[in-house]
DNA sequence: TGATTTCCACTACAATTTGTAGTGGGAGGT
DNA sequence: ACCTCCCACTACAAATTGTAGTGGAAATCA
């Protein structure tokens, strides 16, 4: 199933993923494999959560692909698919390629609009990325 | 209000809105400022669409500052706030902003890998921009 | 062994979003 | 006075996400 939306008015994972989501996610990256009750333990650090509600959410994650699930004897163990960097590395490639399907040359303005202010490194290595793809269509 | 997600899995209008939302918009942008009765009997042409339904969703559409509704005597008539080619520059350039902010460089890398085996055109179009841009600096 | 704790499956409910549609009221024509 | 048209209000359904109860089975403890 994986991602569907990416959301405009949020940042990081929140982005892709309820705000519990995330959190789960946050944790289990960076953690790796473990149980519900360690992931219910630590997010209960920060407010009261309560275990099932943590199982369930993680279980959905499953559904959706999201995580992988292991038994352990009767413990279940979660773990991302992915690591945080190819989530987000395909995220971003799929969210790029939506947006230059959908707008073409107009996300191309806007980008480099957006990157005038800032980067000028940024710029410098695009023209060398440009004149490498010139010389590969030749 | 205004829009919240992009998804992915969706194409066009269909990426922002609901399916009879981007219906009911498509029709609006192509002839601008119009009654229910008149878009419920378009929608009709292709499926049969309780007026209500469409009255609701573009009340709807107002309350998400999509729409604007005006009376005349006692008929509504509804419009859009932006043209679609606004939208779709507010839309392309929000998003590419948040892309920016969010994924930084492996944008760019990606948006070259995607313009390397498609469009020749926008090579170009982004070599002028950075030219330019470069002018700009100095 | 019997009681208690731990973990999970199953189920259910609430809020939000989007599509759907009924009821009823007011305005205008006949 | 009646009928039709348009709209406001209301409600319900599916999907998504957060929330949590009940109960069963396994492990632990007394």
């Amino acid at each position: 199933m994986k991602i569907k939306n990416f959301k405009y008015d949020e940042v990081g994972l929140n982005r892709f993923f309820g705000p519990l989501e995330a959190n789960i996610m946050e944790y289990l990256w960076d953690k790796d494999e473990q149980s519900i009750k360690a992931v219910q333990q630590s997010l209960e650090l920060d407010k009261p959560i309560n275990f099932n509600t943590v199982m369930t959410v993680m279980n959905r994650l499953v559904e959706k692909g999201i995580l992988e699930k292991r038994s352990e004897g009767r413990l279940s163990l979660f773990r991302p698919v992915q690591s945080k960097e190819e989530f987000f590395e395909e995220q971003s490639k799929k969210l790029t390629e939506n947006l230059l399907d959908e707008f073409g040359g107009a996300v191309i303005s806007h980008m480099l609009d957006a990157m005038k202010d800032a980067d000028q490194g940024l710029i410098e290595k695009l023209e060398q990325k440009i004149q490498s793809l010139k010389k590969d269509k030749l």
